[in-house]
DNA sequence: AAATAATCGTTCGGGTACGAACAGTTTTAA
DNA sequence: TTAAAACTGTTCGTACCCGAACGATTATTT
């Protein structure tokens, strides 16, 4: 990773670039690193696991939130997802060109898509997702156990903070 | 963002799924959180200060390095940016095509490729930047100011942890 | 010095990724 | 009960995003 310039030397540089100007160094290095650990785990699994089953990132969030709530709604899944319609549409059409899911109209509400695995998604679902956690478990290895809980309440509380400034 | 369905449901939901199989969930909230904390301040950024100067969140990450280390070699704008010299190929041509970077290959070394602001993109920079890091004080603006060190620590523990892990 | 290996940035192909505009459906207002 | 508003998923256009393969350059072996 980075490695090549310390914390320091940025703040310093920053600095020379803005004069006095305030500047909010903790929560610069708080959303850089974020970034940077959300980057590395993704690229990680997606060599790794993912690659093993062709799989991208997406991909396999769309068959995971498939896999534990189905039947669903296109619209939760983008949700749950994190992801725009627009994107999932897009995943999904390959999901299905490769005979994982199953798309169908919902009856009830004509606006609707409900969105199913097949059992060719299933089964590489409950073979994939122990390696899968096995990636994720490796990823926080080096943390202490009793940290990751108020680790992910601080992340938890950064989504919901960004996400009550939405406009729509 | 989600919201739908508690930590507890999913869990379940998962073990019912695989039966007894030992799943490390506090990993799985983790890396979860990650992803969604991530994208959502990514896309809040994307759509508020970003957008007034039709910048990509990657477009941005690579002026922000060039801001700060000019000259310096695409190598290190890939490590530091965590995406690949592919991606950064593309979004550079986009980014000269503006004319706000320059790239000149390297006298000592033929291989290299020196980058640098123009004065379009910095004038660019020291406009954005501001308002940038407003944006991300705002996303940790509901965390307890003392946490956020040892956030910041938790997330670059978790980018070693996964980028030791490399076979290359 | 010549062959080999390592490094760097680009190109290529396929798959995301987004906002905006859209058409179809359902709900709400008047 | 029409008319207006809200909602859902798709399409469109543009811009990433990656690994793999590539050509060019430099470093290392022998």
């Amino acid at each position: 990773m980075a490695g090549q310039h310390t914390l320091d030397e940025t703040e310093r540089q920053v600095q020379a670039r803005l004069g006095d100007l305030q500047i909010d160094f903790e929560a610069m290095a708080v959303t850089s690193n974020l970034f940077r650990a959300a980057n590395a785990v993704r690229n990680y699994l997606e060599r790794t696991v993912l690659a093993e089953h062709e799989l991208s990132w997406t991909a396999f969030v769309v068959l995971w939130v498939v896999w534990i709530w189905e039947p669903v709604e296109s619209r939760v899944i983008a949700e749950e997802g994190g992801f725009s319609k627009a994107t999932l549409t897009g995943v999904m059409q390959t999901l299905e060109g490769r005979g994982l899911i199953t798309r169908t109209r919902s009856s009830k509400d004509g606006r609707l898509v409900l969105v199913k695995l097949t059992a060719k998604g299933r089964k590489m679902m409950k073979q994939l997702f122990p390696d899968f956690n096995k990636g994720e478990s490796l990823a926080v290895a080096d943390l202490k156990r009793n940290d990751l809980g108020s680790f992910a309440d601080l992340l938890r509380a950064v989504t919901v903070t960004v996400e009550s400034q939405r406009t729509n």
